[in-house]
Order: structure tokens, then sequence, then C-alpha cells
DNA sequence: CGTGTTAAGATACAACATATCATTTTTGAA
DNA sequence: TTCAAAAATGATATGTTGTATCTTAACACG
């Protein structure tokens, strides 16, 4: 189903991915945007912005305010390191930065994991109906509630 | 692209087709409840639960309070009287209560109003992604954030 | 340096959602 | 009809998510 060449990243590499990719949008790598997306990509479940601030508090002795993260995740999602789950209220790091597509996310009502899945002839096809309708600069939301394998 | 037949209900039509749906499953349409689908079908946007409380509770001159329309919302989409648009924490009446399908709905940034558009065969596509990956009890939520044709 | 710009912090508050217990209304059997 | 159980709604408190505004700190660069 992944219709397109991309490398998923973990870890060092997948940060090492995000600086690169952030920095080629004239955009810098603080300390404060590298725990935050540490943070972020720490997390197997969507992560909301308290359950980071709280997270990045604690590990850097020093508080950080949930507006601060909520400002460094918009910048995230905007530069594609990061995606919002909107029916989760909540954020995943993107484990492949510098490819653009819409991702579709399978979230587990009971454990709350989501499995990243892509599939862009479904993504297409979605972008298809609204573009018929005369819609602009869109941005799917593809989203699955459910309950996961492990959870059945 | 509506791949099977279906009615948009209207006004006082609307209304009914509700309540006749509500009572199919056992459940009593009260005044409250009523009142309820009426302000909530009266929008032409998706409606916050808060947005309803305070037009019912001026339309009824006695206060309802947010967790009562939260948990006749939510009984609202259990039955299929209502949809949840995730990307908006708000609600949209069912314009054909008793027609079950997966509705997508396409948002527009600019000035809140959700279109309703049905893909048997996309949501199926969606349904289809998710069961391969194991999941049960699947509910897809596909919408599309943009900006709508009016306010280009 | 000094000055303008960008990033982050502090604080307050708004918006969305749920939990718990009390009260009212409905129902249906005695 | 009366009364007890169940269902619906109300009152209240609190938890969670998100934004607005202003201040302070870090940085870049002439
Ligand atoms: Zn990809
Ligand atoms: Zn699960
Ligand atoms: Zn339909
Ligand atoms: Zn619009």
């Amino acid at each position: 189903m992944g219709q397109h060449d991309h490398h998923e990243h973990h870890g060092d590499s997948l940060a090492d991915a995000a600086q690169a990719n952030l920095e080629k949008s004239g955009e810098k790598w603080t300390d404060t945007r590298a725990a935050i997306f540490d943070t972020l990509a720490g997390f197997s479940r969507p992560a909301s912005a308290y359950d980071i601030a709280e997270l990045v508090s604690t590990a850097r002795g020093k508080r950080v305010a949930p507006n601060s993260v909520y400002r460094i995740l918009d910048l995230f999602v905007a530069n594609n390191l990061a995606m919002r789950v909107e029916s989760a209220n909540a954020y995943l790091a993107n484990s492949h930065p510098g490819c653009e597509h819409d991702c579709i996310f399978l979230v587990c009502d009971t454990c709350g994991e989501a499995t990243h899945v892509d599939d862009d002839s479904l993504s297409q096809q979605v972008r298809k109906v609204a573009t018929a309708e005369g819609f602009k600069s869109i941005r799917p939301v593809i989203e699955v509630r459910g309950i996961c394998q492990k959870c059945n």
C-alpha cells in the first residue's frame, strides 16, 4: 500500500532528520525544540501538549509552559516534523519527515496506540472529493477509531 | 458519488425522522431531546455542546447545563441522529437518520461551514485498510479541512 | 556595543469535556 | 391509586485542551 519511497527513521536518526528538515526551512533547531521533539518521539502513542510539557519540564528541571509546547508543536506540524491526530487532540512525531504525504492513523480506543498507514491512492481520492466541491488548501483528516489487534 | 439510496430531510420532516429513529431503538423522544435536536438542526455549521446549551437555555427560558447536552448528543450520535465532527469538536444533525453510512465532512477553515459528502466506495476502502491491520469496531473519521468555494 | 528580531517564559483565561451526586419524571406492579 | 424502581435531567465541581497577551531572554548583525 505504500506507493512511494520513503524512509522510516528511529531514535537519533529521526531527530537528525527532523533537525535537517526544519533547518532547511530556515528555522532554528533550538534546545527547547530538540527537547520537545525528543519527548514527542519517545511516546509510542499520540501525546497531548500537556503530556509533553510535563515530561519536558521534568527532564530539563525547569518548567516549560504548555503554550510554549503548543507553539513549537504548531511549528513542527507546519514543517512536517509532527502530525496532529484530530480525533485524539494529540500529536505524533513524523517518522518520515521530508516525505510529504497524507497519513492515515488507526487509533485504538482501548490502549490509545496509533498505527500509521500510508495509502496515497486513498488520500488522493479524498482530496479529489474535496476538490470537486470547490475546496482549496486541502488538508485531509483520515483517521480510524476502533480496537486494535492486540486489544482484541 | 452517493452509491446508495437515501433521503435528505429538512425542518419538521427531519425532526420527525429523528424521533422515529430514536423511538425505534426503544429510547424516548423527550422535550429536552426534541429541543436539543431542533437547535442542533437549526445550525448551518457544526455546533459545540456549549453553543447548543446556550441557545436551548434561552429558547426554553431555563438553564440547560452542558453536561446534559453532552449526554443527549452522545445518545444522538449512538443512534445516528447526529454526528461528531472530530476536527471541529462539534456536532451536526444527521440529515438522513435511518441511513447507516460513513459520512465525509468538508470543513471550511474560514467560515466554519461543513459540507456533507457520501462516498461509500471511499469509506469502504478506509474500513478495509483498518481491517487489514486487525482493527475491529471500526469507526472511520474522514474529514477534510480547507477553504470552501464561497470563501475563495 | 546598541538595536532589531526571533524564541521562550509567565500568566490569565477561554473552550471543551467528564464525574458525581441530587432531584424530578416516568413507569409499572401491587 | 399508591408507591417503589428506573430513567432522565439538573446542579456543581473539576479536569483537559487551547489561545491571547505581555514580558523577558537569546541572538544576529551593523
Ligand atoms: Zn511516507
Ligand atoms: Zn489497542
Ligand atoms: Zn446517505
Ligand atoms: Zn467557507
